[in-house]
DNA sequence: AATGAATGAGTTTTCATTCAT
DNA sequence: TATGAATGAAAACTCATTCAT
């Protein structure tokens, strides 16, 4: 597993333009990486607007005006947070995933580092929250990176499905997204009942097995209720 | 030396009677309603900071000193809303309840009014999303009105649990927890692929039976995974 | 002396139009009379901005639209306290100069009743300030009221020096006004070292006979110092 | 869990030597000192409450966000200029107290240094005005500063008195803010009669040597009025 | 006439962004 | 390029005044 990934790997949100060789000052080294890493850090633990670009400039040892020379704005800031936190994550879960043998394992694999990976970032979702604060362009990254994950796990569902090891009956994103959600769920509201680990073991058999000792009669057509 | 009589202490110079009912400007009928309403809606739809006084004002038709004249700060007249809001999703679920039969009725229509309700109020969860930003008394009526929810699934499912129905290796806080996780992942993330009719029947399939077609040998025991 | 004067004898800053007889519900008695001394006694303890309507209507147990109904601004309330204000001590200090025999009591008897008047009136004086903040009508009122106490003052040192008690080589006005002046800054700064009497027995001591062991040999021509 | 390493906490990493000055965009000359004289000037001859951050701002062309850069709150300002003031006057005072012989010469130092210096700074004393409006930290320093003026002069009756040419009948204390209360007076309601050498000149005369032509039989005793 | 509900103009302060070296 | 000083738009809240009975 990668353990310290460069923060962006596509340098197209960035402030700065192409680099023109060899004239004025060299930038310094790692400069927007240490503001990413203070970004993340803040962006993290504490919400959007609790976040001041001083305290990022600070913890990054760093003056104010470096952070908008790497950064358009605030929200752009945030955007490559969480551009860079989606992608570490990505590699993260396709590392893992290839150690995997089953359809189960794999499952669990997402859902054990997806939750693994907020639980320290509890805000990390939050940016998605108004996305009409957000310029259009960082909107539709956000959702691509977005949508990049929730298609990882949409996909082994598919294939779970194809192979007879996933129920058919569910549309495929919607139970990726529900899956996710439950992730969301404990990683917000289970911290003080729960460790990361019971809280993924919890969602793990709700998701694979549900709740009901025996299964319902008109499963797998799913009209499970009114009946 | 101020040798002057305190002018008026004793009330019996004044000329109006006892009674003090029906004095001043009667109170514009529904004026505090519709300042929630104008509030319900906006909360709902965007975030707290998004959401401005005079917005909120101007939505309801109404002076700005009236709303503080209503509530005392932004805050409280969030956590109004949210109350507000709570109490009457948990009546609804409490007379939905009165109808059932089985515990499994009795938890897809829990999940089911939920969705229904948060569908049209995305933004409500916001509220929990900073305590810190809360004066503490509100803070903990927040929590008390969304436990009771919270408790209303977890008692279904302890009951179930007790009777047979529901697993009982799995904590039923945090079970209850992840099924509102599903709730919410799909009330932000699903609306472009799904009814919430569709939603609720895809929650409830999870929530219940699961994705796997068969039941993981470990299972009831939820020993799952990795050992 | 007289221990209590209807609050305001003058009815032209009144904001009531002129009484129309027998028409509509009749006024309720004293109720000018007991928002004129709510308002008095407020503001004699607090700075005007510190005073609000609400308290004034809630001291005298009045309607806050009453006071409008009465007076037609703050300022305009405010005026009314501090010309009856006046109004009173002039009264006081007419009937205690009924008694004296010479020119010193004479002058003792205007510092003495003026301190005494103002030791429980902190922020009477306080609406001399910024006199422009009021409108044109009212500061001409004060300023007149005001000059009706200097000119006892003056007037009194005027006959003194023409007969002979007082020295003649000073503006009466300017030391009336240093009078006052000595009133006030005991009145501000003297509370936490001296009783309303200490203070009075020294200012009419240093404004009698002055602080010096021998008097200026310049004196009374005023040449007194760079000599 | 979250494997990444703080980014950068040790500065080997940074391109900047040790050496921190003459970083970033230099402070604007007299940026501090425009706000501060542009604030002295509107306080001198407005009230506080009169006196908005956004006229200091605009007065001293400056925005209004530097200001708030270089002064906390409105309070810390305006103490800013009462202290600066103070100790500019008692600079004067002490540096014309060199050249004095006599102490009626430096009493009228004392007096004659501050009525120059109030007589173009009406409002200066409102800040002892409410001084529950500050705070308390403030306030002190408020008072300090205040007090070692009055001290001074006070400090100089004492020893005229020990030296025998000042009587000794009446504390200094409050002898010493008798005679700022004149200065006060004067500065206040003599504007319009006297130019401030005239009110200098009948402050001391009538501080050194009273009004009356013939000095009180009583005296020094001080027991003079009103048995 | 008396009342108290309703109103909105006015002010401090914060903090993202710009700018001068 | 890097920096931190300078800026001003934006927003919650208060309270004198108005208004509907």
């Amino acid at each position: 597993m990668n353990t310290r990934t460069p923060a962006v790997m596509d340098s197209s949100i960035s402030a700065t333009p192409a680099r023109r060789r060899n004239r004025g000052r060299p930038a310094t080294p790692f400069l927007r990486e240490r503001i990413l890493d203070s970004a993340s850090l803040l962006f993290a633990e504490r919400d959007f607007d609790q976040v001041l670009i001083d305290d990022v400039a600070a913890n990054a040892h760093v003056g104010k005006g470096s952070v908008y020379r790497h950064f358009n704005s605030k929200e752009e800031l945030y955007a490559a947070v969480v551009i860079a936190g989606f992608d570490q994550l990505q590699e993260q879960i396709r590392d893992a995933l290839g150690g995997t043998r089953s359809v189960r394992d794999r499952i669990a694999t997402i859902i054990r580092h997806a939750l693994q990976f907020f639980w320290n970032r509890r805000q990390f979702f939050a940016l998605l929250r108004d996305p009409k604060a957000l310029p259009p362009a960082q909107e539709r990254r956000f959702r691509t990176q977005r949508e990049k994950l929730v298609g990882m796990l949409s996909e082994v569902l598919r294939a779970g499905a194809e192979h007879g090891t996933i129920r058919a009956d569910l549309d495929t994103r919607l139970v990726a997204e529900a899956a996710l959600g439950m992730v969301r769920g404990l990683n917000r509201y289970g911290r003080e009942f729960a460790t990361p680990e019971i809280a993924v073991d919890t969602i793990i058999a709700i998701f694979m097995d549900g709740c009901a000792v025996e299964r319902s009669a008109a499963d797998p057509n799913g009209e499970t209720f009114e009946g």
